[in-house]
DNA sequence: TTAGGAAAATTTGTTTCATAT
DNA sequence: TAATATGAAACAAATTTTCCT
């Protein structure tokens, strides 16, 4: 079977919504090949729809780095949340193990907490290296997950995922360090991946709080009737600033928006500050917030003598 | 804030109008703002009286929502909520309050409206 | 099996009418 | 009486779930 997987006892173990690091100075958990942005669920009524692709057409990979044991590890994964919220496991969202002859990976199941994981092997002679080809993605009916006692989460609108991978190494003193990574969202819903806009890359983080700089979004689903709003809320959640972006309508396509970022509300500040932006076609269909930085000037000019 | 604790097992319709309850859901809520499955699951969670009938009272609270200017749907990234404007939501109560001397004296302080 | 499309079903919101307080 | 509250229901739009090729 698969000797050093299934081995730890899961009560040992960080619960999956404890946040881990991806790295250490010693080890890190990277995924070398990320999954694409869309990928449409299906439901316990319906066949599989496959495994998770990557953008290239193959599957993602996942790579542990530093790890210089003999020994194979299991590398667990499960569905997350893809909200501002920390990562927590998605009340909504199952995965599903896929199995058959294009199916490389060995792959076992086990529930925790009302969770499916998969556990794959990652193997030194592979360089602790794993194409994660046998993750596919189940949708649990909204009705049936609210009515759990103690969920509060909702379903309408929150289609979202991201693959989560952990791998818990054993240390000399019979402990685990335990790493964890997540993958780039994943849009599960049929309509929502065909209509939401979704921003993959921005072109820059951050600018001075004059703005007038160009900004390029890439992502999907843009279109002509796109706007792009900038928002600042309060530590509390209290909306304090919105202004639309002008949108460079001739140069933007389907799949990139140039625009041009606005000025920020204060010229005057004089520490940088986080604000938020999102894309929206319509009245509804607008994107997750992105983040972006407004830097303040230079230095407040005292001298007043002419150059 | 109102104590519901009685309602809470007993299957008696609390002597509230829903504008009321719609509101003191909203109120108890971390952000002042709740989604519309979200009022329901305070009232069937608060109330005994609103764990049966639901297709009743739960198009009474869409109804109210609608009808009632103090209640403001919002739009954001997980569809829309609903808040309360309360300066909306007192400007009826004192009109109420205000302009009938004789429910003044019949209106008992702890009932809503 | 896996993908795509879309019909069917459910939710969320708006309004209107009737009745009771 | 005028203003409010409650129920039932018709409709529309948005979103989810099931079904079919």
């Amino acid at each position: 079977l698969m000797p050093g997987i299934c081995s730890i006892p899961v009560t040992s173990l960080p619960s999956l919504e404890w946040p881990l690091p991806s790295r250490t100075d010693q080890y890190e958990l990277r995924i070398e090949v990320q999954p694409k942005p869309h990928h449409r669920a299906h439901y316990e009524t319906e066949g599989s729809r496959g495994a998770v692709k990557a953008q290239t057409g193959g599957h993602p990979v996942v790579q542990l780095h530093g790890y210089r044991g003999k020994e194979p590890l299991g590398l667990q994964i499960f569905i997350g949340t893809a909200d501002e919220r920390i990562l927590k496991p998605h009340a909504f969202y199952q995965v599903h193990r896929i199995t058959g002859k294009t199916v490389t990976t060995t792959s076992y199941e086990k529930i925790i907490h009302s969770t499916k994981v998969l556990e794959i092997p990652l193997e030194p002679k592979n360089n602790m290296k794993a194409i994660i080809d046998c993750a596919g993605i189940l949708k649990l009916r909204n009705a049936d997950i609210e009515l759990r006692k103690g969920e509060t989460d909702i379903g309408r609108k929150n289609t979202r995922v991201r693959l989560v991978f952990r791998v818990h190494i054993p240390q000399p003193g019979g402990q685990h360090m335990s790493l964890q990574v997540a993958s780039h969202p994943i849009e599960c819903s049929q309509r929502s991946a065909h209509e939401l806009p979704m921003v993959e890359k921005q072109d820059m983080d951050s600018c001075s709080v004059l703005g007038g700089q160009q900004m390029i979004l890439t992502g999907q689903n843009f279109s002509a009737d796109s706007k792009v709003i900038f928002t600042e809320k309060t530590h509390d959640g209290q909306q304090i600033w919105e202004l639309e972006a002008t949108v460079d309508k001739d140069k933007s396509q389907p799949s990139m928006l140039f625009i041009e970022v606005p000025p920020y509300r204060d010229p005057s500040i004089c520490h940088p500050a986080k604000v938020n932006f999102y894309v929206i076609n319509g009245k509804r269909k607008r994107s997750q917030p992105q983040h972006f930085t407004y830097t303040p000037l230079p230095a407040p000019s005292i001298k007043t003598e002419p150059v | 804030a109102p104590n519901y604790e009685f309602y809470k097992n007993a299957d008696v319709r609390p002597p509230f109008t829903y504008a009321t309850l719609i509101r003191q859901a909203i109120m108890d809520s971390k952000d002042m703002q709740l989604t519309l499955n979200e009022i329901y699951s305070w009232f069937t969670r608060t109330f005994a009286y609103f764990r049966r009938n639901a297709a009743t009272w739960k198009n009474a609270v869409r109804h109210n929502l609608s009808l009632h200017k103090c209640f403001v749907r919002v739009e954001n990234v997980k569809g829309a909520v609903w808040t309360v404007d309360e300066m909306e939501y007192q400007k009826r109560r004192s009109q109420k309050i205000t302009g009938s001397p004789t429910l003044v004296k019949n209106l008992p302080s702890s009932l809503g409206y």
